[in-house]
DNA sequence: TGTACATCAGTGAACGCGCGTTCACTGATGTAC
DNA sequence: TGTACATCAGTGAACGCGCGTTCACTGATGTAC
């Protein structure tokens, strides 16, 4: 009984340590490897404590991944609704989340990065989980076309499509950019200025499309 | 002088220890890991060789890989070439390649799960070389669209655009095919009817993208 | 054709190393009364 | 407020293991004459 009312002064200083190797895992994935080639002694090292004291804070290092990926898909959702949300659906839209997206990939590198080499490198386990990452943010977009009046009267199913091909492409370009020097801004900018293009051509497949199965 | 003529009756049996290092190394990487997570030991193991053979036909894993590497695109190109030449450039061809290359996939699941793990997770030298390769599918594919009557006006950022645009999206749906089961036949012909529908989209994108931005 | 020799592919023992994990420990922080 | 005790985070030694690589070796195959 007692006990349930002492964890009032609890927890103020609890989880630096974790945050270190948190922190130590996802420095090793930008200037190393893949996290799932990373040893737990290494991280330990580079959090600065000793192997041991790993346990205090996971049971073992794919632990520790699916919290990373936790971490990288959370904020990640939150920037999506907040774009989603904002913009209304035309050419402009296009541009200016085309350029809020690619902004949170650079100032996110290091969780992209870490998604992208788990992405087919990973434990099926983490695999799974960022493919049903992926999955939902198609469906909510398919969702969101659904919404608009000029693209309601398609079949779920065509929806589902063009929101894969959306999602498709801009995984493909979030890859390219991962790919270019952090210094590297004309390269980004090149990469920016593709991936509106490439949207615009499809955004106008869409319309045509529209036309050409007007209903279904 | 006696030398240079004594190569009659060389090689005959030569390189079979050799492609049993190359085929358990990618048995491994079907049924395991990626390429850059296995030993040299393993690796030796699975060929039913000693571990010190290893270094009778490859300096170390890294060039087992990069020859691996080149195995998987040096067929993939022939067979690229093949589609590209044998069609005409309306929406029969699309269907016809689409099913071409996803038989092929199919066929070699093994090297496309191999390329696929290492285009992210590998060793620098390893991730340049997929992309080199990649890139000159785009540039093949944005050459062929040059030469067709209807396209040919486009600049050619344009037409590299487009054709990074399909490229993209036959690589996320290889990825999408790689991770269904073997036996999942109904799966596999999921990507494959979406995939079709998806290059349609775009086909229907380049033709409206003609009409609004008719000269560069 | 027969013999002596060179080349080559595979062997098996041995090495030092970093790995994940166990354990008993220490000292700091939080809690009860 | 002061004291006795419990909880907790980090330590350091130790373990057995698989790793890449070295080395001297063996026996088979190919070559010269």
């Amino acid at each position: 009984m007692t006990k349930e009312a002492s964890t009032k002064t609890r927890k103020p200083k609890r989880g630096q340590t974790r945050e270190a190797l948190m922190a130590a895992a996802l420095d090793l994935v930008v200037k190393k490897a893949p996290f799932s080639s990373l040893s737990l002694r290494e991280v330990t090292k580079r959090a600065g404590v000793v192997p041991t004291a790993f346990y205090r804070h996971f049971p073992d290092m794919s632990a520790l991944g699916l919290t990373l990926l936790d971490e990288s898909f959370r904020t990640l959702r939150q920037m999506m609704r907040q774009v989603r949300q904002e913009q209304t659906p035309d050419e402009n839209m296009l541009r200016g989340s085309v350029e809020t997206y690619f902004n949170y990939v650079r100032e996110n590198r290091a969780h992209f990065l870490f998604v992208a080499k788990e992405l087919f490198g990973g434990t099926p386990t983490m695999r799974n989980a960022i493919r049903r990452e992926i999955r939902m943010f198609t469906n909510e977009l398919a969702m969101d076309m659904a919404r608009f009046p000029f693209l309601n009267h398609f079949s779920s199913e065509d929806l589902q499509m063009m929101a894969a091909l959306v999602v498709n492409n801009v995984t493909a370009l979030t890859q390219e950019m991962l790919e270019l020097e952090e210094s590297d801004e004309f390269g980004q900018q090149q990469v920016l200025i593709a991936a509106e293009k490439q949207l615009r051509l499809i955004f106008l497949g869409v319309t045509q499309w529209k036309s050409s199965q007007p209903s279904s």
